[in-house]
DNA sequence: GTCGATGTTATCAA
DNA sequence: TTTGATAACATCGA
């Protein structure tokens, strides 16, 4: 589900809410959706204030006026909504924040997971220590990300996809990057020239961008804080398009397996 | 009913 | 060291 363009749907939905809202209640559901195991996130957060929400890759960093952080992370069916107390819970609900927002009107944040890979880490104050997310795609600069690209004989795709590399591309956006900027996803990483790297830098950024723009794809059940789905998925190229024409040149989208994760290309745009 | 696929990533072994 | 395979999990559709 959530890629960057999600993820920074949901911290924008939620932000004008969260931020300067008061916990006053915590309900942990599941106990092992969160990091360290047994930190005690009722005691650490019940009476607390929201000093900032913000997007790291595709990692949600809560801020709290004591200075406090923790990350949720959605995994690849998490959601993260904000609900009256009345509505019905969902199943798989593992974590619920009772907050008083400004106005007064009592709400609850949900964390709802049924796969389970997401989760929630709590930081402290220790200054967000072991995050090795690479840079952000939307502001890299061509000549880093050739740096980064260089070290690499990964396929361009499988480097995309690395949060180590650059943080928040998931198999949507690199394969609709990597058809907006001609390059064939098989192509070495480490083999791309200058041309090539500043057209996927600049794809990046456009497809990214206009996802946003778009609140996002929901393919399968991705709902930004406030239940609202994206309209993203209207203006893939490539992504699930296997079989149809390419919009580009009128040749049938290809789907192969690459590091083990489903890949979609025009064969006749994508190619050196 | 079974199989395979699904937007993520930590971990393991070659 | 690097890289690909696998597992963690639930759901849906062929």
């Amino acid at each position: 589900m959530p890629e960057l363009p999600e993820v920074e749907t949901v911290v924008r939905t939620l932000r004008p809410t969260v931020a300067s809202a008061r916990i006053i209640r915590v309900k942990t559901l599941r106990a092992d959706i969160v990091t360290p195991p047994r930190a005690s996130l009722r005691q650490r957060l019940a009476g607390q204030v929201f000093a900032d929400i913000q997007r790291r890759g595709k990692k949600i960093l809560f801020t709290l006026n004591t200075g406090e952080q923790f990350v949720i992370h959605l995994g690849m069916s998490g959601r993260l909504t904000l609900d009256a107390p009345s509505t019905p819970i969902r199943p798989h609900t593992h974590f619920i924040l009772e907050l008083i927002p400004l106005s007064g009107q009592l709400l609850q944040l949900r964390f709802v997971d049924p796969r389970r890979f997401g989760g929630i880490w709590w930081l402290g104050t220790s200054l967000s220590a072991d995050d090795r997310l690479g840079p952000e795609p939307l502001k890299v600069s061509t000549a880093q990300l050739k740096a980064r690209l260089a070290k690499t004989r990964r396929a361009i795709k499988t480097a995309l996809l690395d949060q180590q590399l650059i943080a928040g591309i998931g198999n949507i956006y690199a394969d609709e990057a990597l058809h907006r900027a001609g390059i064939d996803p098989r192509a070495a990483a480490c083999t791309l020239d200058n041309i090539e790297v500043g057209r996927l830098n600049r794809a990046i950024k456009q497809v990214l961008h206009s996802a946003i723009k778009s609140r996002g794809s929901s393919l399968r059940d991705y709902v930004d804080a406030n239940g609202l789905a994206g309209g993203f998925q209207k203006l893939h190229r490539v992504y699930a398009r296997t079989g149809q024409p390419c919009d580009h040149c009128g040749a049938p989208i290809q789907r192969i397996t690459l590091a083990g994760r489903s890949t979609h290309f025009c064969p006749a745009c994508q190619h050196r």
